[in-house]
DNA sequence: CTGTTAGCGCATTCAC
DNA sequence: GTGAATGCGCTAACAG
């Protein structure tokens, strides 16, 4: 059995009919006659042949493999982004080459390249840190679909699927003020950056709409980190008019805002919530007084992979930079008072 | 620029030299002169040519690709062993095929023929419940190294690598000993399977090292889920004399425990300790009053990799079953006292 | 409906 | 050091 591989010749020869009707059955071509057509299953199955995709994907120069990168497999964001396109991939036949940079630019270069060589037929990619649109030239150059997802990266000529920040925060705040909140933070941020201005526009159309007074007191930004929360908390907590709520610019200030609040004995009557776009499920898992807004990761996936799909299919690759956003969604994780974290935590 | 895939011909044409001499290039031979070579990387570069590797792979009939499939992308855990899997397979200048199941067995039949049909040089899977050793007679037929991560296939004559139940209960009991604990229940799961029998005796030995009796009214068997936890601690807070720590089956019932005693209105002064092997990162994240004792699914996930890589670079595959087990480390996630969980969740 | 004839793009002998 | 052949396994045109 082990003698070589064997190839459609062998199991032609074992039939007694010529290689190109076994290759006619092997695509379930409906041009072959039944008789024959088992029987060359049958020989399939005993001589244990196994189909050469290497030697097909040369001859069809076309392959059947759609590339996803994502910047951070270990973020769950990220996993179920992947199980999403998977959902629709795999519905189309096609199969997912799925590849971690860890944020490394190097790695993403190498893995790019990799399914470049590997010929897949379109990409979708949560970019790291740092890409640029000269990244992606060579499929664009070829006529190769590219859809990024999560982040976008200007300039380049390739369609992205983003969340909608502005429509996020505007939620967050109709949400709280649900609760009956009037005097809402927006805590954390930097505000030189495209996705703060998004976000907190989105943050202060809602009052205006609401018919909340803006308090730019209120606003307290910082860096978007876990240290960050914990400093923009602080300063917020010392005006004289405390905030009773807060949007938070992203997860990681969600976190330290946390911290923050429990080193000051848990100060009882804060409900906050957080657009959060990249970590914010394991922000869930681990902050129980939350309100969660963002979208829907394996949506998002599924989302990305027909619009990527679509292209394919159509033999139009988007020229021009197209960016659809997403919708965020509002969850709240398990409870609002933030006072009542524990109990809610049995879920 | 896009009148045909550019190939080796058009760009030796392009430098002048034959297509033999680019193929060196490519390959980074040493017999080639050191200005041709940069010349045709040059040319390379201009005329963007892109390595061909399907006509590669057919060429030289091997891939330089593993695969790697896991059951649940979702579950943290296996993102985590994939990460792992990453760092080594792409180390040693391979690439990393990953796949979810999604704990279908269907699936998973079609990702590992798919694999097979691309010619991977080797294959490390977790794999779907109702696996059978069949589902691998394809690779190891034809000499393919498969290894088996996180469960193990009975009959299949592949290397599989696991966890170490006995050493990881046993470590869990020392480490509740070490808290002063010495009735310490053991909770969960059905006893007739191999599991329980080795979590059990490693829970029962680590008590007779310790010199602590084994009292067998602290063994309290449940379904291994979330209810069978909450069944299980309350049966074990009907003792005379209940217990104050325990070490769980295994996450799912963790919860349930964790349930349970909320639910009693958190008495205090239970620690618990969970054996968990699957799910655990979750649990760790959740419940805060956790001691996890699992294994690191990153290291684990570079083991496998390299005992895969040892198989493929010898050219000996492992004819027999043979099964590695892995160290559990234990974790003190955020603090042992129950009743303290709420101050740790800072962190 | 089935067989025949050509390559797909590359790596590998061998000569030169 | 470099160039000319040859075939990997398969599919796409044509013939029959």
């Amino acid at each position: 059995m082990a003698k070589g591989r064997v190839t459609v010749v062998d199991i032609a020869n074992a039939v007694g009919v010529s290689k190109s009707t076994v290759s006619l059955v092997l695509q379930a071509s409906p041009l072959v006659n039944e008789a024959t057509r088992t029987k060359v299953m049958a020989a399939i199955r005993d001589l244990g042949y196994v189909y050469n995709r290497s030697a097909a994907n040369l001859r069809q120069s076309t392959s059947k493999i759609i590339g996803m990168v994502v910047n951070d497999l270990t973020n769950s964001f990220f996993a179920e982004l992947a199980v999403g396109v998977d959902m629709v991939v795999q519905s189309a036949e096609y199969v997912q080459f799925l590849a971690n940079t860890g944020e490394s630019i190097d790695r993403q270069r190498e893995v790019v390249a990799s399914m470049r060589e590997h010929g897949i037929s379109g990409l979708i990619i949560s970019p790291a840190r740092g890409t640029e649109a000269a990244d992606f030239k060579s499929f664009v150059g070829s006529g190769i679909p590219v859809v990024l997802v999560v982040r976008n990266v200007p300039g380049a000529k390739v369609s992205s699927l983003v969340s909608d920040n502005h429509a996020g925060s505007f939620a967050g705040v109709e949400h709280l003020a649900g609760l009956g909140h009037t005097r809402i933070a927006f805590l954390g941020g930097f505000p030189d950056t495209a996705v703060f201005s998004e976000r907190f526009h989105g943050y202060r159309d809602a009052l205006s709409r609401l018919g909340i007074p803006f308090d730019e007191s209120l606003v307290v930004g910082s860096a978007p980190s876990r240290a960050g929360g914990v400093e923009a908390i602080e300063r917020a907590m010392l005006l004289a008019e405390k905030p009773t709520a807060a949007v938070c610019f992203n997860d990681a200030v969600a976190f330290g805002v946390c911290d923050g609040l429990r080193s000051r004995r848990m100060e009882p009557g804060l409900d906050f919530a957080v657009v959060g776009f990249d970590d914010v499920i394991e922000a869930k898992t681990a902050v129980p007084a939350l309100t969660t807004i963002s979208v829907d990761p394996q949506g998002m996936g599924r989302r990305a992979a027909q619009l990527l799909l679509k292209q394919i299919n159509s033999g139009k690759v988007e020229a021009e930079s197209i960016v659809s956003s997403v919708r965020l969604v509002v969850r709240q994780s398990c409870g609002a008072q933030f006072g009542k974290a524990e109990r809610r935590m049995a879920q």
